[in-house]
DNA sequence: TAAATTTGGTTCATACTATAAACTAGTTTA
DNA sequence: TAAACTAGTTTATAGTATGAACCAAATTTA
């Protein structure tokens, strides 16, 4: 029987955060937005659901004088992620 | 920036019953539901949205009495399956 | 320096989606 | 013939995704 696919990383904009900061080893708001090509909610939302679940960690401070917010991918992230790619191979052709 | 991931395959669900159909040449809803593990609810709805798109035909017969609902992936499904995996590996480490 | 615009977000209402419970229609079994 | 099973469909509800509207501060423009 083929294997669930952990809802929180099959959504396309939280599949692309997860998989953006996979890659780099973080990014900020307003990168996330431009490579996504999201809007400010919804990324504000997905990445709010993502640290929720401890996927990713989010950090607020200052560039100068604008307000800067930060992700990373945790640890448990990665294997989430990782878990998730492994589950995906069962629905794509070999 | 990343693709579009067609909203029609990015259903676990739907995936799996189009992952299935590409596999073997046709499926009955039984088969399905007990490939999938859905609910016969879920499984019928999501069949129908696949016929709606055109990316499976669905036949009604019957196998002696009792009434039997065959499923095949059609040209369509085929192609918007081969775009989602496509688009898909740009989400998935290399 | 006052007003307008931009930046970097958040909140929230709504539209969309997924899901299973309840139902239908018929068949088999006891 | 009544109970239980098969093969589904319909439908109500819960959950999810999305962008419009908002906010506060910074920057630009006039």
């Amino acid at each position: 029987m083929l294997p669930e696919l952990d809802p929180l990383l099959h959504s396309q904009l939280r599949l692309a955060v997860i998989s953006i900061l996979i890659g780099s080893d973080e990014a900020d708001f307003v990168f996330l937005r431009k490579a996504t090509g999201a809007t400010a909610g919804n990324l504000s939302v997905q990445i709010e659901k993502l640290r929720e679940a401890g996927y990713i960690s989010v950090e607020k401070s200052f560039r100068g004088k604008m307000p800067r917010t930060t992700c990373q991918i945790t640890p448990e992230g990665v294997t989430a992620f990782e878990n998730y790619v492994e589950a995906l191979q069962n629905y794509l052709p070999k």
